[in-house]
DNA sequence: GCGACAG
DNA sequence: ATCTTGTCGC
């Protein structure tokens, strides 16, 4: 498949700053989704001391959440990380991981905020909106916003608001577990947010699309089992 | 001017 | 994000 955009972005934060501006209006914040048949998780590593980028995309079926495809890409790290311009040093990998897909996912789950953002625009809104596929972001801390504390129960949240505005939910997706962030990427409502990613996380803290992609992203052992109950075996580096 | 600050 | 195994606790 074809995602016809240049991945080389030569931006100052200043530039980024205000490509930010241009795109955030373009989020669909309403549920514009087809029928959901893979579902892929999104995430970044490094290496050489940050000098490389790796970008993982991970499609597991839905709703069985069963692995079926992965994608990996690595460039040259292009752009600092700055808080606020995670996307510009982060999608340029990411982008091309996509391409190598058999197929595009029918959504997206990304480490890191979608419009919880200064500019709303975090990178699962700029993702989103690339590639215009509906996309959800998932953090593990936040980035800015206020909320009540959140019931210790599994499924229990609270709004996460800059000011007025409601910008995102922080959600227990274990009991008695630090919550994750979660807010709208593109073409998804936070209620529906909020349920998907429920079940896309029926047992850990994460999302398993993102829990598989980032140990694909970090870790280079083997991780045969573990996903259905197997028994484990250390040994197997797999590279790509 | 002083903090806060996704990954 | 990354440097890094085993270990303490529910």
């Amino acid at each position: 498949m074809r995602l016809r955009h240049a991945h080389a972005w030569k931006l100052t934060p200043a530039e980024a700053r205000a490509v930010q501006a241009r795109l955030a209006p373009l989020v669909v914040r309403e549920d514009r989704l087809g029928p959901l048949k893979r579902v892929a998780g999104v995430d970044v590593g490094f290496e050489d001391s940050g000098q490389i980028t790796r970008a993982v995309v991970s499609v597991l079926s839905w709703p069985d959440l069963v692995p079926v495809e992965d994608a990996v890409a690595r460039r040259p790290t292009s752009f600092p990380y700055v808080p606020g311009l995670l996307s510009f040093r982060e999608l340029p990998a990411v982008l091309e991981a996509l391409e190598r897909l058999s197929a595009l996912p029918d959504l997206l789950l990304c480490d890191g905020q979608g419009i919880a953002h200064p500019r709303r625009l975090g990178i699962a809104a700029h993702l989103g909106v690339l590639t215009d596929l509906p996309a959800i972001g998932v953090g593990k801390t936040r980035l800015i916003g206020a909320h009540d504390e959140v019931p210790s129960a599994r499924g229990a949240w609270s709004a996460l608001r800059d000011g007025d505005e409601v910008i995102g939910a922080v959600l227990r997706t274990r009991a008695g577990v630090k919550p994750v962030y979660v807010s709208i990427g593109h073409r998804v409502s936070l209620e529906t947010t909020v349920e998907l990613v429920l079940q896309a996380a029926p047992r850990y803290r994460l999302p398993e699309p993102i829990r598989r992609a980032d140990q694909l992203a970090s870790r280079r052992k083997a991780f045969a089992a573990e996903t259905q109950g197997r028994r484990k075996n250390i040994g197997q580096d797999l590279q790509d």
